[in-house]
DNA sequence: TATTGTTATACTCTATAACTATA
DNA sequence: TATAGTTATAGAGTATAACAATA
């Protein structure tokens, strides 16, 4: 590539935001795949082990995915034997999601990878550079 | 959502820059739309513009898309009357592209809109924090 | 009537494989 | 043999609409 046009992308927000995360997709990936889960899985994974128990529609309004992305990523971690669906006695519309023995087992694991890999994308920017570029997405990923 | 629950989010580095970055397209689409174009088309016509001439394949690595994905951008931005594809005569495998006047102004028009977009979107970050994530993200984007 | 989960469907983005013409 | 462009195709990821069960 040209310098000239590595310039010209360099100043374009959108670019730089679409591959520094895309760069992190792949990074994950590898660290994730001996755990048998991807990302968003992992994702699913903390939400649900995070606090009081929580439906299949609260876990997809946390990630922000439709209702209909979180059927199909429950499923595949069901299949998995890293989570259950169990009917609400409160509200029987809703499917409370639990993990299972496994389940936390390996978000256990797959957590501590996934710090490795977050911990060593960020090690180009150095300390305080990273610890601002986290408080800037924090504002910036907020829901205004 | 819970504050527990956001705050085991806010932590996560591959949350946070999935949805920054969903953010800003959902932001720049209407921005781009009176104009006819989308982010992915600008970032096009802003590397065609930017010096030399460049082939397809060119442009191609230079935004790091697939070849092919090239193909349907550059099919798009012809029938629009943006852009024109020319067989080089140097190595005539390869098809020049070049902005057509109507290109060059839409190009003009867009470019403004975008980077209001992008500072409106950096605006909560302040003038520093804003300039300290921009550099962060230069060195995270960067292939190595 | 509204909400939760589900299914079917479609759309976007992207990537792979195979073809052609050129080198 | 290798490269540039093209086409067809397929795989993610996501969203919309309609339905059943429940509130």
């Amino acid at each position: 590539m040209t310098e000239e046009a590595t310039d010209v992308l360099a100043g374009r927000l959108g670019y730089l935001l679409k591959h520094a995360q895309q760069r992190l997709v792949q990074a994950a990936a590898p660290a994730m795949a001996p755990f048998g889960i991807d990302g968003r899985e992992l994702a699913v994974l903390t939400v649900v082990s995070a606090g009081a128990p929580i439906s299949q529609q609260e876990a997809a309004d946390q990630l922000r995915v439709d209702r209909t992305t979180m059927v199909s990523i429950v499923d595949a971690l069901e299949v998995k034997g890293l989570l259950q669906r169990r009917r609400s006695a409160a509200d029987r519309r809703k499917n409370i999601i639990e993990l299972t023995a496994t389940g936390l087992h390996c978000l256990r694991g797959a957590a501590v990878a996934r710090d490795k890999v977050d911990r060593k994308f960020l090690a180009p920017l150095g300390d305080e550079l990273a610890r601002d570029f986290i408080r800037a997405l924090q504002i910036l990923a907020r829901e205004d």
